[in-house]
DNA sequence: CCGGCCTGTAACCAATTTATAACCGGGTCG
DNA sequence: CGACCCGGTTATAAATTGGTTACAGGCCGG
């Protein structure tokens, strides 16, 4: 599940998106209501949390704009606990809304409420052309192949993948959702887990078919 | 029995789910109106215990919005004694009502009653399988083998994994049913229940057949 | 008070997972 | 060409995990 998060503040904004990824999902982080404008375009998040009070486009503004092309769920944070600005979010198309300052719990449990009340519950196996991966036990089956065991990292790194099917995924962004923060140089460890992944995945792990690498880039996953 | 509590009031909340957990059944917390609603869509329980004062979505609303799509026994939780309340609950479709303060003992009372009244009478054992678990005298039977004693413990582990037979349980949610809020480095715990467990439902402790772990995420109960 | 069971704690081992490092080959660029 | 970067591969060390055994304290019934 990708969450596109778009506050000016940028601690808050830090918090949320460690907050998310800690909880299993792909955060993507906008310092401004433009930024969320083309993330949302290019990155297709699964639901929205837009601060009110940003520069450039306002959360209104994003709001608005965004519900005229998808029904995407979309949480709305405000610092004033006007009535205001809840009617006139909800007016929007807003699915809810939260006001400042507010707990990691609560934004977690009404992210939850809202992916559920979309209908996105992702307990099933998350599936896409020949792979079904399976989340809650570590598992991936290919095709009809038996399906493979996962490890922690490797779960996160495809799951990574999975979620951006057919787009290529920099290595840094990668590191960073893999790891957590970590020494920028670190692309061995990134190295070896692709090289496993691929291992326990393609059919023939020197010729890969499903992982592909771009050069230079990061990688991507193939959709057929 | 798995019984949906809603509370805003996350204290109470936290003793009505000790009460129902000690007692055996299996809660799922809601912490307002809005999150007790999506639950009801994804735990099916088989009772509902609803706060009437909640944010989101009171329990008036919750009670009505259910109401319209099946005959589940609720009851509702009310500050204050008024005949209002009574009246407009029981209107709604509520099955039962207690007012704020309550000893624990009473809410349990009651609902034993409400579920009696529904005809759910839990006295038969809980079957899945070959495996037939008696939660009133804590035994369970493993196809025609003899009947064996469960400790609390045990029997709570056995119960959770029941509950979500064929699927993976991770192992934190199981220190967190079992245990409450704990050390989560004391994993010890649970290995070492598991191991017990085993030892009293495999054939072949050593190899076992019924009580799988997945490894790196938890553990799971097999189906036929 | 004693002996049993239940629970928590520790230690050990084997297997798996993750981190670190080195080597290889292709491509690029001065 | 030769230094260099990049990604793939292999090897090995370190850390983590799960299963097992052992044991001590608490609780309870006799």
């Amino acid at each position: 599940m990708k969450v596109l998060i778009a506050d000016d503040d940028r601690d808050l904004l830090e918090l949320i998106a460690f907050t998310l990824s800690q909880a299993g999902y792909l955060p993507v982080k906008a310092a401004d209501g433009t930024a969320a404008l083309t993330l949302f375009a290019s990155e297709a998040p699964d639901l929205l949390v837009l601060d009110i009070n940003m520069p450039g486009a306002s959360g209104f503004k994003v709001c608005e704009t965004i519900r005229t092309q998808s029904a995407v769920p979309i949480m709305m944070l405000t610092a004033r606990n006007e009535e205001e600005d809840l009617v006139r979010s909800l007016e929007l198309g807003a699915d809810d809304y939260l006001t400042k300052p507010f707990s990691p719990r609560t934004l977690l449990a009404r992210i939850k409420a809202l992916m559920r009340r979309a209908g996105m519950e992702n307990s099933g196996p998350l599936a896409l052309g020949r792979i079904r991966l399976n989340v809650e036990d570590h598992t991936v089956q290919i095709g009809t192949a038996e399906a493979v065991r996962l490890t922690k990292l490797e779960l996160r790194l495809l799951q990574m993948l999975l979620v951006n099917a057919g787009r290529t995924v920099g290595s840094d962004r990668l590191l960073v959702h893999i790891w957590g923060h970590r020494n920028s140089g670190d692309r061995q460890l990134l190295k070896q887990l692709v090289h496993r992944l691929r291992q326990k995945i393609e059919a023939d792990p020197s010729l890969p078919q499903i992982l592909q690498t771009a050069t230079g880039a990061g990688y991507k996953l193939m959709v057929e």
